[in-house]
DNA sequence: ACCTGAACACCGTTCAAGT
DNA sequence: ACCTGAACACCGTTCAAGT
């Protein structure tokens, strides 16, 4: 089993050709096995047997592969009607999913957050966003712009919560915080003291779902401004 | 000039020793001069003379270095009061503030999002954040989970734009999804096609401040749920 | 067109040895 | 204690040359 020598060469059943296909399917593949830290251009290269500039022909760099694994990924959001729920707590449960998803690849997250994803399974997820807040009856033009916050807030706190969970000074930052607050004295920090722990309370969970109904009550609520011209400031609103 | 025999040797002012605060002034420097992406610790050992072994010494890692200069960085967020505006805008503007102190240095904002602040200036926003939170009659519970997603959005949107604006291929994302978008056919995605455009209308300066203005709506009116145990999940509300 | 080896220009972190 | 050179184990991307 351990000799090269048995069968002359191709040891692998004849080195499939390459494809871009074939390539992001290796990248989950790694990623499922290792994470998405392991999936570089030079070990995705090593595991397809050929050399890093042969990915190039496929991908313009690894933020696109990066890209092309998170659509991958998103095919697995739970988007199932269930007409027997509120509409806001269908939201709150299809949003959940996909911050469960993101959440355990928080590299995923960040290329969410960063290269404007436009594949279709993202695509699928913001219409059936839409489709919810509509039936909501959220006014369109709210919808619009709110949508992008609900996707922002889930995505932020798959890369906020992932990370600390994988990285392994987390726990000493969340100390730190914690010693800071209870450190905080009247002439200090007047109103943190005042809050205090409740500042770090609640599950993740419970706090992500008051921070959806937030995001759905304030977006039922808030008129949108009118579009004005490209040069407008925050001077006045 | 070019000479480097002229003094026998320490051309430069006398190496002066090593210390915390004075790696995380030349760190801030060289990100003034050529952005975070090289506050490497390779290079920050080579402006300061020395070996990269040497600032483990006073730093565990390089995400506790880029910690450091993020505070630096938030001593120059506008924490003055402005009594003269209404407290929502002066909210508004403080998180603008905060959020293109952040936009220029996006690998900072990464490090808010992911390593739990807790120095001095942080604490400092979060304060004024709070105090104005009461201000506006929003009840103590509420800001206490409500100040964290503002400055979630915050931090997130300074991570999207900024990465977007230094990153070279930004625009062609751009460009794809808003050809995605307007390709949206009635089958295809009926709400996204029923929207379109509208979906990524206005100003980076507009959609901030509606979605700051949704937090802060939704907050004053969204109550908490009451503190269960652990182990609760999202199955109802 | 597609594929490749080799090179360029870097990283973070650890270790054993020095002062 | 503080400091260091050298090493370990990697990166992304480009280039010139091959098929």
């Amino acid at each position: 089993m351990q000799s090269t020598t048995s069968r002359s060469r191709r040891e692998r059943p004849a080195k499939p050709a390459l494809s871009r296909a074939g390539i992001i399917a290796t990248a989950v593949a790694v990623m499922r096995a290792e994470g998405l830290e392991h999936v570089t251009m030079r070990r995705l290269a090593a595991e397809l047997d050929t050399g890093p500039a042969s990915l190039y022909v496929y991908l313009r760099n690894t933020a696109e592969l990066h890209a092309a694994v998170l659509d991958e990924l998103l095919g697995f959001v739970g988007l199932v009607p269930d007409r027997s729920a509120q509409w806001a707590d269908t939201i709150v449960r299809m949003l959940w999913s996909y911050n469960g998803i993101l959440s355990g690849h928080p590299g995923l997250a960040r290329s969410a957050l960063v290269t404007r994803p436009a594949g279709p399974n993202y695509l699928a997820l913001v219409e059936g966003l839409l489709t919810l807040l509509r039936e909501g009856g959220i006014p369109d033009a709210q919808s619009a712009w709110g949508v992008d916050i609900l996707l922002l807030f889930a995505t932020s706190i798959a890369l906020e919560h992932g990370t600390r969970r994988q990285v392994m000074d987390a726990d000493e930052d969340e100390e730190a915080l914690e010693h800071a607050i209870h450190q905080a004295t009247t002439s200090n920090y007047p109103t943190i003291a005042a809050l205090g722990g409740d500042l770090l309370s609640g599950t993740p969970e419970a706090r992500f779902g008051w921070h959806v109904r937030v995001l759905l009550n304030g977006m039922a609520m808030t008129p949108r401004p009118p579009l004005e011209s490209e040069h407008e400031g925050l001077g006045r609103s």
